[in-house]
DNA sequence: AGAGGCCATCGAAGCGCTTCAACACACCGC
DNA sequence: GCGGTGTGTTGAAGCGCTTCGATGGCCTCT
């Protein structure tokens, strides 16, 4: 194990003058900050995380908590970490791994332990318990997702208020009159999770004054809970010619079901989802769907906890991106329109 | 923030007695202890990490590297994820979540600064680049996946040259004769990933012994994809009817399209599966499938890295998961058998 | 030419913990 | 009552780095 002293030895120069050129805290003179540099590359010179952590009281890791349970789609959770581990990386952090599971002791064991300089926290209830925790950790914090009350805190989010009313506005203006919800899991609302119950507000209210008649159902997205789900929508209402899924593994088996129910769409039936590109673009049909930006949720999630790190804090902020409706091969004007 | 010394001011003890307490490494008596533990309440004390691990040299940090390719079905990563987070954790161990992208020039960061004390390595290639500085490295690895050579490494991975084997002689035994091979994208095989060249020789192997005829067709796994895969190996192999997918994205696609040419399963062709047991279940059709155990995958792993860090290490090992068929109502006997 | 300023570098003091050697004490058997 | 054995506790020495204040050389200004 090479240390830093053992640089400065054989670069003839100092430990801290070692330091100061790592850091660049300090201006070194350019024959010295080569020699050094050299020195370096030549022991393969790496510095030393724990003593850095401790010296400088900053790890240089972000805490990543992650869900662990299974009813979210899980896809979504994964681009969003990968986009978090790469952008954090760009921007000199690591990225430790925290399942839900620990909950709120996992909050108290990072921010009393200094393993972490800031947090990151996903998949956020309405009315999070890990939320007080966090008020009072001198961590920076960035959440992914929306909780009720977001005073005093950074969020980032899907505008999912603003989605689910872009869904209904498209169908509306289609002229579809009867629209049917495929939701989430029943479970999703019962944790009332903040983006499930945002975009179904976002579709009743648009609907209300698009006078357009909803039906909410979640849905457990397997081929025979959607199956199920279907039939007890289409008994209630036999008028309906628009969907809106919000659960993506609901999405081929809707298509499929539909297929083989004789309906097609999008000339009898239009649908629209809430998924990322990829799986609009790869179901059977093309879908009409707004895009959940994973990626750029957790790229700019770290870019917003680098922002506090480095003293540019912009303090309380909510981050709602703004929803994106892409036509798609799945929508049409209802039957019977002009 | 609290620190040990005033935790032993408070108890009215040494330093290091207070650190025996915490370690265990040497016997306290009850009494001492007792004090101890109620000023560490009492304070709300927390260790520091890094301090702890320049003294120790030990991080309790186990670093995870995942691919950050888009051609690998994700949610198995994810599982895998989790699942080493989870139990990780249960041994006292953070998971650092390192991105593929930085590639070999992580392997060298994490272990040169002692960051991490062991890592897990995912998706591993037959001849893996990262390989020689594992070797190297002095931190114990565990490879998920089987590279072409494992001299020196302890891997963990579902055997699927088994795998390969069992899906033939099941759909062997129920007569079929000419069985076709949905395969994973070409860009997977091109990198030469070692689960899906061994899957394939397994399939090739146990053909050839049982007189099967196997028609390979690698697939990106969208729906038109699928379409197109389909079309060609009906052209070529007109009496195909059974078949092996590996692809998980491609099973949707697949049943979809079968139904939709009219091809009932599994009364005219028969399916059989590799992929995580919920999305066998969760198909249109109840699937036979030969389950990848993501779980237990991450967790023998961590096991696996833990006893080498607490030196029960067994040396070069690979923990190969024997695969095990289940069948479900996606195979039946091959059309025309008595 | 001397005061003042700036730049590059250095020395030393920690950061909070672990761990080793050493010590104090009680207890045993003879 | 003395050496031996063992248990419980302590002090002190680092682990490898950062950072602050100090130092010395050189340049500029008057």
């Amino acid at each position: 194990m090479v240390t830093l002293a053992e640089v400065a030895r054989h670069a003839g120069v100092s430990a801290s003058t070692v330091s100061y050129v790592l850091s660049g805290k300090r201006s070194i003179s350019a024959p010295t900050r080569e020699r050094v540099e050299h020195s370096i590359k030549e022991l393969g010179y790496h510095p030393n995380a724990g003593a850095r952590a401790l010296a400088s009281s900053r790890s240089n890791i972000i805490a990543l908590m992650v869900p662990l349970r299974t009813d979210m789609y899980v896809p979504v959770m994964m681009e969003i970490a990968i986009a978090v581990a790469t952008t954090a990386r760009s921007h000199g952090y690591d990225v430790l791994l925290l399942t839900g599971e620990e909950g709120p002791a996992a909050v108290r064991r990072v921010t009393g332990s200094g393993l972490a300089d800031a947090m990151i926290v996903m998949d956020v209830e309405l009315e999070d318990e890990r939320l007080p925790l966090l008020h009072a950790a001198r961590q920076p914090t960035v959440l992914i997702g929306l909780p009720a009350d977001t005073v005093g805190l950074t969020c980032v989010d899907l505008d999912f208020t603003a989605t689910g009313a872009l869904c209904v506005e498209h169908l509306a203006a289609l002229g579809h009159r009867e629209v049917a919800i495929v939701g989430e899991a029943p479970a999703v609302y019962e944790r009332h999770t903040g983006f499930a119950e945002r975009t179904l507000e976002g579709l009743r209210r648009r609907a209300g004054e698009l006078g357009v008649r909803l039906l909410h159902r979640p849905c457990q997205g397997s081929y025979e809970s959607m199956d199920g789900t279907l039939s007890r929508i289409f008994d209630e209402r036999p008028g309906t010619t628009g969907f809106v899924v919000q659960n993506e593994a609901a999405i081929d088996p809707l298509l499929s079901l539909l297929r083989r129910q004789g309906r097609a769409v999008p000339e009898d039936v239009s649908v629209v989802a809430v998924c990322p590109e990829q799986v609009a673009t790869q179901a059977s049909v093309r879908l009409t769907s707004v895009a959940v930006p994973a990626q750029e949720m957790g790229q700019r999630a770290v870019e917003l906890v680098v922002a506090k790190l480095e003293g540019n804090a912009s303090g309380e902020q909510v981050a709602l991106l703004a929803p994106e409706l892409t036509v798609r091969a799945s929508s049409g004007p209802a039957p019977g329109t002009a």
